[in-house]
DNA sequence: ATGGGTCATTGTTCACC
DNA sequence: GGTGAACAATGACCCAT
């Protein structure tokens, strides 16, 4: 099923790279790390207008609907699994997040703190993925609850 | 390590004080210590097996042994530390391949690119090494480089 | 439904050759 | 300058509540 992308052993090795959209010369020191989790999906971009942070309606899908609404992390833009630490976030964020605040964590920002932080990024700055986290809401647990709200107006939990 | 004379106009992020000029401190303290030597055990992929004749090929359950089953590597016959890029291969051959492949390296054999690659003969031929990690099916497919843009628009990596 | 733990897998580092 | 063992981080999956 794979070993197709290997071509003629006549032909140059770096040449048949699979998949390498990366031409030129090799990148300068900036090898930050970067993920592969293990089943590499897409990432179903045509998502709906979720409008995160701004509804904080949990009813998301409350009745016996068996179709999954597809809900955006808030944070970096991937699937979320759910409300985690105040906010709709994917796995990724949700125990990035935990890591950070329960151990404390301070990162450093090499650039000029304002990495995008998307899917394909969120492993490239720690630092501006946990700004993120927090500039979107994302609290530890027991400050906040059920509020989706940013910054919240609606009393219910702060 | 540039930009480390600016000044930060937000706020903090982690709480402390990530803003000083400690290009060299970016990463966390090291306490985490559950990471348990590799041992490599049966994964439990739920997806197909990917290495349908070349892996699994160790007899590892036949007789219900709670010892650490031998992987070979499927490049060089060492033993594996778990699966890597898709197939099971020893630390040597994992970052063999991810040097190679990040790098858009290129190698060229010296003799009629049909080396052998084992144990102790991997290192004598590039070219013939990066031939058969190919070969046997290893590949960066769903590895997050540095961006999913054919040109990088993002600026913080590329 | 959501916080927390697990752990396979990837990334990073750096003696050593 | 390449190699690879050791270390660290990530996130999909699972469980408890």
């Amino acid at each position: 099923m794979v070993v197709s992308s290997w071509r003629d052993p006549q032909e140059d090795v770096a040449g048949g790279n699979p998949g390498g959209p990366n031409p030129g010369a090799a990148q300068p020191a900036r090898e930050q790390q970067q993920q592969a989790p293990h089943t590499p999906q897409t990432p179903s971009q045509p998502g709906p207008p979720s409008t995160p942070g701004a509804a904080g309606d949990k009813g998301q899908q409350g009745s016996g609907q068996s179709q999954q609404q597809h809900i955006e992390c808030v944070v970096c833009g991937d699937k979320s699994s759910g409300k985690h630490y105040g906010q709709f976030t994917c796995e990724g964020c949700k125990s990035f997040f935990k890591r950070s605040v329960r151990r404390n964590l301070t990162y450093t920002c090499r650039a000029n703190r304002n990495c995008p932080i998307d899917q394909h990024h969120r492993n490239q700055c720690q630092y501006c993925r946990l700004k993120k986290c927090l500039k979107v809401g994302m609290r530890r647990e027991g400050e906040y609850f059920f509020c989706a709200h940013p910054v919240c107006v609606c009393g219910c939990c702060c």
